[in-house]
DNA sequence: GCAATACTTAAGCGCATGCTTCACCAACCA
DNA sequence: TGGTTGGTGAAGCATGCGCTTAAGTATTGC
């Protein structure tokens, strides 16, 4: 999953079908290599999950399937809010160790 | 960034750390590797942006830095918002076209 | 039917990655 | 002071990854 976000080649297959299905060739279009090339990242975000692609007559469409994206997307904000909570109380533990001296100072 | 967060003895190094600040062997411990080994991920890890880490004594105490992970977060979120909108504006298209060709069938 | 199109598959190549070992240095502590 | 702990750095190796070429298959249009 991440690994595959991991290639800029690929996160800007990820761009492109932002805006919409896209045939193979068109995604390869802008990108400065063979086709080959193309199909096999196309594996790559297939096999994670993050495109879905079907074959009609010789054209094969992809789309994105946000599902995987969505994982990714909590995985990351799972763990941030987790340390952002740790920070957050350290910083109420210190304002209060804070208090505790003005008020030994105050006595 | 998503290159530091490809690989799974990474992530979990990224994990630990969320439970608060650790050394280097501290990180090591529950891998099953070189400390030679953790340094190199964790050097992954900084010039990533995601840690920080300073060196008291002899000791090396490392830290998440949630920069990184919000603008990955962001990354990720924006193009799923993207690909949703537009998702939904098909969805909206399509019953305006399902209306159409009732009120058509009305008339 | 025949050529062009749109992939598909397999083989191979070079470079990056992940890991280990080994040697080393700097603190700590008995 | 000398051994132990905690980390650093370089070298080497095996594997994986990204890419290319080349050959093949299945549709489509004339």
């Amino acid at each position: 999953m991440f690994q595959a976000l991991a290639d800029p080649n690929r996160r800007q297959m990820v761009q492109r079908l932002c805006e919409g299905p896209a045939s193979v060739s068109e995604l390869a279009q802008p990108l400065q290599m063979t086709l080959s090339a193309v199909v096999q990242h196309l594996a790559v975000l297939e096999g994670a999950g993050l495109v879905r692609s079907q074959k009609i007559g010789r054209v094969r469409t992809c789309q994105l399937d946000t599902q995987a994206l969505r994982a990714a997307e909590r995985w990351i904000s799972e763990r941030r809010a987790l340390w952002e909570r740790r920070f957050d109380r350290l910083g109420a533990f210190l304002a209060e160790q804070d208090q505790n001296l003005k008020e030994e100072g105050g006595a």
